[in-house]
RNA sequence: GGCGACGUGGCGGAAUGGUUUACGCAGCGGCCUGCAAAGCCGUUUAUCCGAGUUCGAUUCUCGGCGUCGCCUCCA
């Protein structure tokens, strides 16, 4: 079974589930508003592991992640660029799933749209300002989190400390609230901007109220698991949180949160800061799969540093990957070594130990070499099997023989026949030629074996 | 100011009260190879500083120094 650091408790606490055999997930998706970027690409392929992991043992996955398509910021853009909101949100939502299926992340079983649900949030609303958890201003509706008992659960803080802080930054609405972290539910809005009805005037959803609409409605009360990027841990989640509990209804059960990317120096890779790098610019530039090679080899609560001499250093780890799948290719099938799928298990059942994981990863390709090298060929495949199975629950896809042409498959039976007639001077000509092509050029006994470089 | 995390080799990054300090990348040597590549084996001054606990600390405690995150809308 699955153990998981719950944010709520502090601890590595095994996810237990409300129904055997199903998880239910929610993960907090993109605001649609700008391209993608590194940040987005970690938060989505560390779940995209959890989730393979879950599915490989064997669990039924319904995994939640919305498109927040109204916001603050999609209005401020497209006044800016002076273009109908939705204009950009639909182009942004493409990219983004573009971008995902680059990455070899898979589609959440559900996307719902935060404009899709408006009338449910308004009902929402309506619901905890009728139960007295929530008041009209003349700005909007706000939460009064006097109706939440345990408000500051995730933020692990007293609200006296939290308010005492933050220094320069600006409360929204503060003149109108009744305390100071009360947040906007409801926000009116301005005559040239979107707006949907509701009961006290014109306006658009305040914080993330989708996320508590639709995590209720698609997963139902006291579902397993809510995560995200670390950042949202507060006020984002809490505020999710605290909307749900002043309606009386079970949140989340456990509450996982990934860790940031940094740049060169250390710094949170942070839209407010500036120093965002763009998610399709890395995945023009490196092997697609480096990204979650390099995320493997962190563990998803630290820091990642994502620079260019992580992604080569794990684009070289997995050219040995698909040296070693393509070298042993004749051994495939049979079951995996039930001692080294035993251990993945045990790592990954660790708080999602990917660290530990891939590291296995490479001993049992190397325990595997070593069989292929003296020709024990049960226990090769055994091992390649176990490997591939590991690669697999973990998403990362090895590639065993390219789609090589026919004037290049001629090429390498040239160079063949050269080496059969000790004609070392052109066997030697015609690899340098495929691989100043771009070949990875292995000649062996069995003959020469090409791969992508 | 409050809360929290963290400081490990050339780089990334684990683990642990004590024999050989994982794993990946890079480098070096060897085996293999016609030569390479791939592979295998070996290898290269690593635990921020100080004090304490202990037979023994990188690991526990305290104190420094340093880095980072959150404290109202950032994954």
């Amino acid at each position: 079974m699955l153990n998981l650091y719950d944010t709520a408790t502090r601890e590595v606490r095994p996810l237990a589930l409300r129904e055997p055999g199903k998880v239910g997930i929610y993960l907090c998706g993109p605001t649609v508003y700008g391209p993608p970027h590194l940040g987005h690409g970690r938060t989505t392929l560390v779940y995209d592991v959890l989730r393979r992991y879950l599915e490989w043992c064997g669990l039924e996955v319904r995994l939640v992640s919305n498109i927040t398509d109204i916001d603050d910021k999609i209005i401020n853009r497209a006044n800016d660029e002076g273009r109908p909101w939705q204009d950009i949100t639909h182009k942004c939502e493409n990219v983004w799933f573009e971008a995902m299926g680059r990455l070899g992340v898979q589609r959440p079983t559900d996307v719902p749209h935060a404009t899709d649900y408006v009338e449910q949030m308004v009902a929402m609303i309506a619901e905890l300002v009728a139960r007295g958890s929530a008041y009209a201003t003349d700005d909007g509706v706000y939460l009064s989190i006097a109706a939440v008992g345990d408000y500051g659960l995730l933020a692990h803080q007293g609200l006296d400390d939290m308010l005492s802080g933050g220094g320069d930054r600006e409360v929204f609405g503060a003149g109108n609230k009744r305390h100071p972290a009360d947040f906007a539910l409801w926000k009116f809005s301005k005559p040239s901007e979107p707006s949907w009805p509701s009961p006290w005037g014109e306006g658009r959803p305040g914080w993330h109220s989708e996320c508590v609409v639709m995590s209720l409605e698609l997963l139902d009360d006291g579902f397993d698991l809510h995560c995200g990027g670390a950042d949202l841990r507060f006020p984002h989640h809490e505020n999710e949180r605290a909307q749900a509990v002043a309606l009386g209804r079970t949140f989340a059960r456990h509450w996982m949160h990934n860790g940031m990317v940094v740049d060169q120096e250390g710094e949170k890779m942070s839209k407010s800061l500036g120093n965002v790098a763009n998610l399709l610019d890395l995945l023009d530039r490196y092997d697609a799969r480096a990204y979650r090679m390099l995320l493997l080899q962190t563990h998803y609560r630290s820091p990642v540093r994502v620079g260019p001499e992580n992604l080569e250093a794990a684009e070289a780890a997995l050219s040995g990957l698909d040296a070693f799948a393509a070298r042993t290719s004749a051994h495939s099938g049979g079951n995996s070594d039930a001692g080294v799928i035993e251990r993945f298990r045990t790592a990954m059942d660790d708080d999602l130990d990917t660290v530990a994981s891939i590291a296995l990863v490479f001993d049992t390709v190397r325990a595997a070499n070593t069989a292929a090298d003296s020709g024990e060929a049960e226990r090769t495949a055994a091992l390649r099997a176990a490997v591939l199975e590991m690669t697999g629950a973990l998403g990362l896809d090895l590639v065993e023989g390219d789609d090589v042409d026919d004037e290049t498959l001629a090429r390498a039976a040239a160079l063949d026949a050269a080496r059969a007639a000790r004609d070392f001077a052109t066997a030697d000509k015609i690899r340098a030629e495929l691989q100043a092509a771009g070949w990875n050029v292995e000649t062996t006994k069995e003959g020469t074996r090409i791969r992508r470089g």
